[in-house]
DNA sequence: CTGTTAGCGCATTCAA
DNA sequence: TTGAATGCGCTAACAG
């Protein structure tokens, strides 16, 4: 057997123009489908191109056209379910409007996050849609796209104080929800399992938990407060801190899902049954969160709906770049869902 | 308040040329750091191109080079923690070889699959790493690539007899074992989840499974065979059909994650204690999988083994686009991983 | 409706 | 070592 190694192709519109004799403007409108060329030279460029095998070289079109028509998504990891669902609704909204969406991870280190932007902002993308690393602590590094004009929104996890469009989780009810949810289920012993603590939306779900305690006379204790970051090992960590408080706590409220599951599955692997009295109520909307005993409630954080909302923003400041507009800033209310029917400790 | 507009700046070499009174070409040496320039001129190039607020245009230098230094990674779902790994995998070792990602989801669809083909194609990737849709049959749409002489390499879900090189899970292998690591345990009546059968990679699963009854002297019985469209809704779906079977089933082999987390989710939602004696072996990482009660045993399918492969191989096929080459196949074998620890049927 | 011309921003060849 | 000239492939302005 032999393998031909075929030769790439390397048509261009000045290849069908001089097969077709005619000039390659005239190709290029009649690929571009412009109503400026006869119905009759159409068909014969595109069957001709299609003959040719030609391929549209998008690197030289953007280019001449200075517009990508793409936008750039950037997020700590698509592992994650909530950036996954924000993406999805992102690309929804995208294709919608005519444009593609690149996807970049930084994988939580603020060089790679960096070194994105200054990527997309090279290869000219339109926009970029942003949450960041937990090594970020301020927008510096935005500066590229700044200078190059390009729109940039923030979605979930910000930075303060820019002059940048967000569209955020409402982290300071949702804490205090989760956290009050569970005080009315009768729980006085609360502990927090929080994120790291740079990020904004960790510090806000913090204050809505110590908000909730205060409303409700109940005392804040920093023991119960166990930071995390979002490594499974945090989870492994937080759930041995449990083991070795000296009280018996009967809530969780966990505004990071990784922390929750990882913590769960390792009690479970040391043959600890958590009591079926402890309630647990995370922001999450990770589907296998609802396996995890005895979780139930999940502040559904609709990553779909964010992304969404995010890419409308963003469009509307690519269109409107000439004229003055004011950051917006959008916040969406993350609602307490029961998503697991088995029996709770709020049932009995 | 006042929110100014600043214009986006648009320097370009020749910007920066006149300003230094020098030529653009000499410009362009010194960002690309030849060694045809001297150390002063350069230094005095890249001092003023950071003062201006230079930054390149990645459109026209690839347009020129006809080199992009990016690949392409089309995956049905970010989501999916097999996925989501490889392309770690693919990242990790695209970046050593100074290469950029461009991440691509399908959706499980065809047309979207074979738009981001065309589209990747168009914006002159060096190559393609594929992972097809559950709607995929053949590799007919991957034409434009060839036709532009862009290398492909598939990994996991893959199509059959074509030119193509492919990273693999030894899927019958895989089957095979994870069924007699069942029998070996006392199972006789194993249910098997499998998934669209379209896919090779569930044909082969399935097949393995079979074999290892053969050997065993089990006999098939198709009606504990279920398939899924990777939908939580049919893992639903194989939770019913489970319950409504005849006779008692003591394992479940299950080819995906997906059914087997929303079959066991569903059974725990109606209240359902699924025997502890059943045991239940699933091809998957997904880490909230070792969650799932009664499941335990999961073949590791290393996600970011096989993703660094394809790149490696991907690497291997631009770089010598222009010599003969056989398009290589490798095969990967999951290995079977206890996740968890709890007390199990296998220990009694 | 079609052709001519020019140029997007860069890298590279050839001269000097 | 630097400069001048060319063209990657495409689109858009202008002319006819």
């Amino acid at each position: 057997m032999k393998f031909i190694v075929s030769q790439p192709n390397n048509i261009t519109i000045h290849d069908i123009a001089e097969a077709l004799q005619i000039n390659s403007s005239t190709v290029s409108r009649a690929l571009n489908n412009s109503s400026r060329v006869t119905q009759k030279t159409k068909a014969r460029v595109l069957k001709k191109a299609d003959e040719m095998g030609y391929q549209r070289n998008l690197l030289a079109s953007n280019l001449r056209k200075s517009k990508t028509n793409t936008i750039g998504v950037i997020v700590p990891r698509i592992s994650r379910h909530f950036f996954s669902s924000a993406i999805a609704g992102i690309e929804e909204a995208a294709y919608e409007s005519g444009y593609r969406v690149i996807i970049c991870q930084s994988m939580e280190q603020f060089s790679r996050e960096k070194d994105l932007i200054e990527t997309l902002v090279a290869n000219r993308v339109d926009g970029i849609i942003l949450s960041i690393s937990m090594e970020t602590t301020n927008a510096k590094h935005l500066e590229s796209a700044r200078v190059k004009g390009t729109s940039v929104v923030f979605f979930d996890r910000h930075c303060d104080g820019t002059n940048y469009s967000k569209v955020l989780n409402d982290d300071f009810q949702g804490g205090f929800d989760a956290t009050e949810h569970l005080i009315k289920q009768g729980c006085q012993n609360i502990v927090h399992f929080s994120g790291p603590q740079q990020l904004k939306i960790y510090e806000n779900r913090k204050k809505g938990y110590q908000q909730a305690l205060k409303k409700n006379g109940i005392p804040y204790r920093s023991e119960l407060v166990f930071n995390s970051k979002l490594m499974e090992k945090d989870g492994v960590e937080n759930a041995k801190k449990i083991l070795q408080l000296p009280l018996k706590i009967d809530g969780i409220f966990s505004a990071n899902d990784i922390s929750a599951i990882a913590a769960m599955q390792h009690l479970k692997k040391q043959g600890i049954q958590i009591p079926k009295d402890i309630s647990v109520v995370g922001f999450s909307n990770e589907p296998s969160a609802a396996v995890i005993e005895p979780a139930l409630t999940t502040l559904d954080q609709s990553g779909r709906k964010i992304g969404q909302k995010a890419t409308e923003i963003l469009f509307e400041e690519i269109n409107n770049k000439s004229v003055l507009h004011k950051p917006k800033s959008i916040v969406i209310k993350p609602s307490l869902l029961q998503r697991s029917s088995t029996q709770r400790a709020s049932d009995h």
